[in-house]
DNA sequence: AAGTGGTCTAGACCACATA
DNA sequence: ATGTGGTCTAGACCACTTT
């Protein structure tokens, strides 16, 4: 059926020949979104090779990205999910006009049904990297929020929230259940508004265990923010380390030159 | 000499629970970074698996960014690189202050050397998203600037730059060598200073093009940042297509509750 | 029952890096 | 020359999903 053949004197491997070629198909729209396509055995015989060489090919796109294999049914060219936008600017003031948590506010705005698992309460000692931020010594007790958020039932962020515990010590923030208004309200209805914050992301890949709960396709980054508020006098009062499927998410930032303020 | 055995009955094929095991040990520290891993052949006689079980454990582990494997020498624990951070708030800040391209001033904090290739300048139509974000039409034509940046001789951003024909045709910014002050000063001496932009980030797994310019390890996401400037009266400028080796480099940026001006 | 992808074996030859 | 990872073959059996 297949025209094109794979030279096996090329200095490319079959795999990577095969890979290319598919990957052509797949851009070119002449394999659409959602096709399945053969199956490993059928490449066998259509381009004469192991069924290793079309395995690790596929594999490759796998990791790409562009398709997905499920176990007993097929390979399929991969549909890419809805992305969430995620603006640095709107987070602030979102959580002070409306009376809900950020990402339910961000989630409507998509038209999407945000909910959330507590995953867990707990004081812990704080790992090195936060207390930094936190300004505290290392291993000190802090206040853990962990807590899975879902967009339309879809895991979609893992999130961790750390206290320190003058502020949260035997406050609503050690409730083992949601918190109806957001952390961050709640912090602020403790009396310590936040006037500033900065926010620091990385990129990587998933390790096992996270790949299991964000629910993760093969060859999906996760993304890490660190998300650090303070006081008007430069006092830590929280640090949110969360972690985003990247094929879900996008993030974006607005700077202004002095005193200008662009449109929505 | 491993005492830990594999175990064929367990519901964790041996290939993951070989790289579980060693991605254990690598975290312990009992492997340290740049360490040799035994050879393929070893494992597979310590641990009594077929060699493909050894490759398929040792190929998730670069895949997790945690080894690499170097054709005819070994396999090692990784190194992970320096990171760079990008800070959205200085960006426009330095390019006023320092009569040089953003990316130098930011290497030179970082203590890195910059350096740049340029890989083409030419009038192309746009793609669409650049179209939109320019608000032009789709297709028409632009001034396209594409360079790869590099620190310390090391590979670390692919850069497009995008700019409309009413403001960049027959200017400086079509000439074909590297711009001194950077584009961004060019841009304001040709008379159209920003006044505000906006970055949207994305994170994905490169493809094999992208890989090889940017030298990237197996299992290294990369970051796309699309920057846009606009004037005073909201009009684009530019759009920058940057696209970053994600283990190089984290992203940073600041909010205040209006008014407010953290330290540095 | 038939077909799919997932796992695994036991070989083979190649290209590359070091000594 | 030796050892390394890279590629490839030709099988086998398993677990899963549909018809």
């Amino acid at each position: 059926m297949s025209r094109t053949v794979l030279d096996p004197t090329s200095d490319r491997s079959l795999a990577v020949q095969l890979a290319d070629l598919l990957r052509t198909e797949i851009r070119a729209g002449s394999r659409s979104q959602g096709s399945q396509l053969p199956s490993e055995r059928e490449f066998e015989n259509d381009y004469g090779v192991s069924r290793t060489v079309v395995r690790d090919a596929l594999d490759a796109l796998v990791l790409e990205g562009l398709v997905v294999k499920r176990k007993g049914f097929g390979t399929f060219v991969r549909q890419q999910p809805p992305v969430r936008r995620v603006s640095s600017r709107s987070r602030h003031d979102l959580h002070r006009t409306a009376n809900k948590p950020v990402f339910d506010v961000e989630a409507a705005i998509h038209g999407r049904v945000p909910s959330r698992r507590i995953l867990g309460v707990s004081r812990e000692p704080a790992p090195t990297d936060i207390a930094q931020w936190l300004e505290i010594e290392a291993g000190a007790d802090v206040v853990v929020r962990r807590r899975l958020q879902l967009l339309d039932d879809q895991p979609a962020v893992i999130s961790a929230s750390y206290y320190p515990l003058w502020l949260a010590g035997g406050t609503i923030l050690e409730s083992p259940d949601a918190l109806k208004r957001g952390p961050d309200a709640e912090i602020e209805a403790l009396g310590h508004p936040a006037a500033w914050g900065t926010e620091v992301f990385r990129a990587r890949m998933p390790d096992p265990q996270e790949r299991r709960l964000l629910a993760l396709d093969a060859g999906v980054p996760v993304v890490r923010m660190l998300h650090i508020d303070y006081t008007e006098s430069n006092c830590p009062l929280q640090v949110a380390d969360d972690l985003y499927a990247a094929d879900q998410h996008e993030f974006a930032f607005m700077w202004t030159s002095e005193g200008g303020s662009p449109p929505a």
